[in-house]
DNA sequence: AGAAAAAGAGGTCATTTGACGCCATTTTCA
DNA sequence: TGAAAATGGCGTCAAATGACCTCTTTTTCT
């Protein structure tokens, strides 16, 4: 069915078997530059895998400002957990930042799979996992490190994503403006 | 054994029988204020859950700072989740910001009561769920929100920890220095 | 109870940061 | 391909913030 999918998952120790089935109950949608997978208000009743090209989740506030929660480039899950757990609205939006392709479940399919397939659930736990690691490397980074620090972390982090990404995007994800962005990178340079 | 946890977990639909087992493999101990239950470079080797009193879990930099990740009060869980995890040493300290009693499990009969006892399984993903969702407002919080708007959703969050606790914590948990969080304080009486 | 430590409050000053505006260049998309 | 939009870079200025200090009051702990 997707067999790039199916590939990937073998990556993870799912039987060709396993891989088969979860395939067969996805769907696929392209998406373009900037295009909204969805809105702030409504309700996030899929599970979301990017197979190429790039998602963010971001919110936007009250003053227009927005805030990038998460970069999710191709081989990587996109939801909004909150309102995807619980249904209820989402108070945050998930956009194209390239053009991309995806997959994505119904909520109910995904939920009979993860019981049908002990192994999705074991590497659904282990993306739970990484994900809450993430969260808390990145409040600690918040609390404490400066926009220099903040800035090497991605890099470091992200390397592949700093030529794919507008540096205002940089810039929103690490919760600093485009101007102080632009003054690290630029001491930066002097340095070298 | 354990009288009062185990009517905390019928709070969460865990039958007696199961509250039972779990309070069983229990041990106990009190902490003084100030004390260290864990300090950074070392195994997480419990799930610690706080009856009274008020544990945090923070981190010290380099330059000596220190940067709360969490408090927990009584009725609370506390651990270093990625060292729980993955057995390896830890970057953050678990000490009592009052005189405190807790009940805690080694991990391995921690996993032995997972399988057990289902429902404890369902509790502890509510758990988790929680706490995503937690670290993700703290992250948009962090990212996008004045001193102000920080404290004032720390006031919103939780009433009960803010006469209990210094308000050199309550800014080392903001991420914001003491002097801010005084002016953001004087402000506010202004106002009324 | 009394000494010692911590906390709260505030003053000053240097630095960092963001807001705003401008322009040249690059990218996008019809 | 060509017009329109987005981007990156920079200058200026005002405001916010933190570092450092002092002093008084409160709390802690023996």
């Amino acid at each position: 069915m997707h067999s790039e999918f199916e590939n990937y998952l073998k990556n993870y120790d799912l039987p060709d078997e396993a891989a088969c089935r979860i395939s067969s109950l996805a769907m696929s949608r392209t998406l373009r530059r900037n295009e909204f997978l969805m809105s702030a208000g409504e309700i996030c009743k899929h599970k979301v895998f990017v197979m190429s090209g790039m998602l963010r989740i971001f919110n936007i506030t009250a003053d227009g400002n927005e805030h990038i929660l998460q970069f999710s480039p191709g081989h990587g899950w996109v939801l909004d957990v909150e309102s995807y757990d619980r249904q209820v609205p989402s108070k945050v939006n998930i956009g194209a930042v390239e053009p991309s392709e995806i997959l994505y479940w119904h909520k109910a399919d995904f939920e009979k799979l993860l019981i049908e397939v002990p192994q999705l659930r074991l590497y659904a736990d282990q993306l739970i996992s990484r994900n809450i690691h993430h969260s808390r490397d990145r409040i600690l980074s918040a609390l404490g490190a400066t926009p220099e620090e903040k800035y090497e972390e991605f890099v470091q982090k992200f390397p592949k994503l700093l030529n794919r990404l507008p540096l205002r995007m940089i810039a929103s994800y690490l919760g600093v403006s485009l101007k102080t962005l632009n003054r690290v990178r630029h001491a930066q340079l002097q340095r070298i």
